[in-house]
Formats: C-alpha cells, sequence, structure tokens
DNA sequence: CAAAACGTTCCATTATTTGGAACTATATTT
DNA sequence: AAATATAGTTCCAAATAATGGAACGTTTTG
C-alpha cells in the first residue's frame, strides 16, 4: 500500500526543487535521473546540455551515458546528441502484453466503448500521476502510444480524482501536500482545498467528472477500480469532446461506467484470487 | 555505424550459451540482465525463480531487485512475485513520442495504407532483431503494443530482410554467423546460405517478400529503408493474410512501397540535415 | 593561427557492491 | 503444538566499481 506513494513521483512534479533528496538506490538511482533527463527533453540533447542539467562531473557524466548507450537505454547519434534508445519500446512491449491488470479489464473496456462508441481508458494511480495502461478507440485507428504509458496529473483526470476518491484520508492528505497544481484550462483546479471538496463528493457518489479541466473541450466520466489488496488503485473512464458529451450525457454514463468497474473487479478476484 | 552490430543483440537469440562475455557497463549491466529476466517471462517471478536463472548470491539478488523496484522499473505484489514496471511504459511512451523517425516516416505510413488497405509497418534493425516504430492498420482499432516495440528475427520478416540488405558484406557476414536459425513455418529460412543468396537478389530488386516465413498466413512485401548517416537502418513494409495478397499482387505493390521509402527518405534528408 | 568550446581518457581516491553467514518469517510435516 | 523445512531479509568486512579533477585530443570560432 505505501508503494503507492512511492518513488513514482519522479515521473512528474519532480520540478520541486527536490531537498537533496538522497536516493536509496546507489548506481541505479543516478542513472535514472539521467534517463529521465533524456525521455523529458523535448529534443534530443547534448553532451553539454545534459552536463549543465546533471550536475555531474564531465568524466563521470560521460561514463554514465557511455553506460546507458551501451545497454540501449539511450541512443548516441551522429552529431552527439543522446535521444532515448530503442530497448525502452522492447521492455514496454513486453511489460505490456502480459500486464494482468490490463488483460483483465482488456474484454469490459472494449464493452463499453460499443456501448457508447466513445474512447474508454483504463489508469492506475501511481505516486501523483495517473498512468494509461490502455485505451479502446472505436472510431479512427488513433494514434497508439497517444495515451498509452502517458502520465497524467491526478488532480485534473477523471480516472486520477476517482482513485483518489479509494485513498484513506491520511495518504491523501500527504499526496495533496506535495502536489504542485499547474493551470491546464479554466476549470482546473488550483488548490487542494477545492480538490479535496471534489474528491469527498466523488467518494460519496461513486463516480467523477472531467469537466474539461485537463484539456479544453474534452469531458469525461470515470469509475474508481481497485484490487483487493489494493496494489491497483485506478479506474476506467469514458472520454470524448465536450460538443458531444453533455454533463446530462455523462451523468447517465455514470451507471454503465461503475458497472463495468463492477466487473472488473470481480474478474480481478476470481482471476488472481482473493488475496489480491 | 558499428552501433548496428552493438549490445542490441542482447534483445533475442542470446540464448547462445554465451562466452562469459564481461560486459563493460558494471552496476548497470547487471541491472539490466535481471530486467530482462523478468520481462521475457510468461509471469510474474518469485524471488527464488529469479534466484535460480541469475545465479546470483541471495543477498546481492535481493539489493539489485530492491533496487529496480524502488525506482519503478519492477514492480514486487502481495505474493512476493516480480513483474515489469510500470516506469518502463513511461520511458517508453516518451521515447515512442518523439522519435525523430518515426515522426517523419509517419504521413507516409498512412498514405500507403490508405492506398492499400492493408497493414504497414516501419521496422529498424537493432542487433539481430527488427523493432517495430509504427504500424497503420485501417481496420478495427488493433491492439496497440501489439506489434510496435515487438523484436522479431530479421532473418524471417519482410524488414528484416530488406535492412540486411542495406549491410556491406562484412558487416552482414558477422551477423549472419551470429544468428541462430529457428523455424517458424515451413517456409523458415535454417540457414545463412539460403538467406545469404535471397538478400542479393533483395538488393538487387529493392524490395523483400515475407512468404509466411514468420507467420503461417502473413504475408508482406517490404522495401529497405536508411538515413544518410546510416545509424537508421530498416524498412517498410504491407502486411495482410495470404488468402488476400496474392504473391501476384504483392509484386505490384513493390513500386508504391519503394516509393514510399523514397519519400520518406527524401523527408529524413530534409528535415535531419544532408548529414545524417 | 590562436583561442575557445566540446568531448574523451586516465587514475588515485572514495563510495558502492559483493557474498557468505546469521537471522526472521512463513509454510509443512510429525 | 512443536519441529522442520522453505522462503525471504539483514548485516558487514572484503572486493569491486564509481568518482572527479586534470590532462589530452578534436572540432569550431574569432
Amino acid at each position: 500500500m505505501l508503494a503507492l506513494l512511492s518513488r513514482a513521483d519522479k515521473m512528474m512534479n519532480s520540478n520541486s526543487e527536490s531537498m537533496a533528496q538522497t536516493r536509496e538506490t546507489g548506481t541505479l538511482g543516478k542513472l535514472m535521473v539521467l534517463l529521465d533527463l533524456v525521455t523529458h527533453a523535448d529534443a534530443p540533447l547534448r553532451f553539454t546540455d545534459i552536463l549543465a542539467l546533471a550536475g555531474q562531473p564531465r568524466g563521470t557524466l560521460h561514463r554514465q551515458l557511455s553506460h546507458l548507450v551501451e545497454e540501449g537505454l539511450l541512443e548516441l547519434d551522429g552529431e552527439g546528441r543522446y535521444a532515448p534508445g530503442l530497448r525502452l519500446l522492447d521492455f514496454a512491449a513486453r511489460s505490456w502484453a502480459r500486464n494482468e491488470f490490463r488483460l483483465i479489464a482488456e474484454p469490459h473496456l472494449a464493452d463499453l466503448q460499443q456501448a457508447t462508441g466513445e474512447t474508454v481508458h483504463l489508469g492506475v494511480l501511481r505516486g501523483q500521476s495517473i498512468i494509461y495502461l490502455d485505451k479502446v478507440d472505436g472510431r479512427q485507428p488513433v494514434r497508439m502510444y497517444s495515451q498509452i504509458g502517458n502520465a497524467s496529473p491526478c488532480y485534473c483526470t477523471g480516472v486520477g480524482k476517482a482513485a483518489l476518491s479509494l485513498l484513506p484520508a491520511d495518504f491523501l492528505a500527504d499526496l495533496l501536500a506535495g502536489l504542485n497544481f499547474t493551470r491546464f484550462t479554466a476549470s482546473t483546479h488550483l488548490s487542494a482545498e477545492s480538490l479535496l471538496a471534489e474528491i469527498h463528493e466523488i467518494g460519496d457518489q461513486g463516480y467523477a467528472f472531467d469537466r474539461e479541466e485537463h484539456e479544453a473541450g474534452i469531458r469525461c466520466v470515470a469509475a474508481p477500480l481497485w484490487s483487493q489488496d489494493r496494489s491497483f488503485i485506478g479506474g476506467i473512464s469514458i472520454t470524448g469532446p465536450a460538443y458531444r458529451l453533455s454533463m446530462e450525457l455523462l451523468r447517465q454514463w455514470a451507471v454503465p461506467v461503475q458497472l463495468a468497474a463492477g466487473r472488473i473487479m470481480e474478474d480481478m478476484r476470481i482471476r488472481l484470487g482473493p488475496r489480491r
């Protein structure tokens, strides 16, 4: 359970000029910082760019980058620029294909997509972020990694708020205290207080809305989802453009979304055993 | 250029009871071996399972796994089983979204898909494997990571054989010498000799077929694709079921596939500069 | 051409990893 | 219920790998 608030907070919002937080992962931790730097960059980085960002001595940085390249985690092009390596794709492809939660949820997501005609997501809470594990879209073949694997803030997504409503009060308080609110749209929550109020409401209702809080013109309705041992805390959602999805309609869809979530949890219970 | 035959051979066919090949990546290399073990497993592994596979002392292995879990690269469930971590998805999502070659090829893949109605792939040679970088399928919304990120053998895929036809003779010889041929179907190449003969033919023609060599009932036609500095060596293909894609039809499609490859390379030249 | 910027290599010092052993916790057997 | 086996965790001196400053090439710039 503690794992929920674990190191994954490095994934986002780690711009909080961290209090020289000593990592306990030694060599690996230092290398992962570099991987983060390069994968978060908008374009491939030169050695000198990374040098400035990482604040390591030149010799040290050079060897670290060499090791990452050697392992295929980074790639160095002919102009001395470092980009994420293809081995990351290879790892991800396998980890996604075999993810137990995703495999169990998949048919139910497809059903929900069929029933509504809109895009359906499965997301899991990791630190302060929602990581999307799956996406089913019936229309045009949408760009694949467009959403899957992406980390989005928990405080302005339907799945995120639904997930937060599952947390015990003390964990929730800790998590909220660590959030850096960024205004994405006019309706994005900007304080822990307003967010907490809505989370309580969501806890009572059993479903959450995203009222164009992350992206203008995009709404969703989400239901929370958890495994019995709480190693999975997340949710599913139906998402679409505001012009097509009135709040009226989203309220109607709250029921099917909750039902689908219930069926997924039932399957998890059966497939993963009562202990999880 | 040497990078082509680099460490990526650890991705596949590394079952070749390796001659105690010392990795030069120290701590990172040892940890990557563990990540490989866990991501290649069919199901989450227990500590003892990994102990047997990795052949490390218990104390050492325990700390290594702890570090990987701490960093989110592995996940430990309530039953003491290790599975690939979600951070891998996060890394992959970003590395895919920003991959320059994929971004450039994308519109051309879509055009080719529109023109033929069949599935189009973009793949790159990495070691002895083809890693699929993109896939465009016009029909049902196909499972996303189904192909993208997956490593397939170079000797029995259209893109693979097309890519091999680009290699200088000495590199090709080295690569072929290291291959472990596995029979996937009745028509899979099983020797370097027969493969080399076809690669020469492909080099002359400028396109390659997959005559149900990897998967029974699946055929494709592929064209090679490279960046000017040869840091990208791969290809694109049109793939589909044999009952719909006669060899007749595939031969006709060889031209549009080659034209699309040409347009992609032209765009690479423009967007990445003449040096690459 | 000189100077500067960029990247790479070297090696004594320092920090981390190693691995055997002791220890704890959780099943399984008697 | 006690005894035993099995699984997983912690500890610490010794072995190993990482560190970082300095020196060395290489390319770009004025």
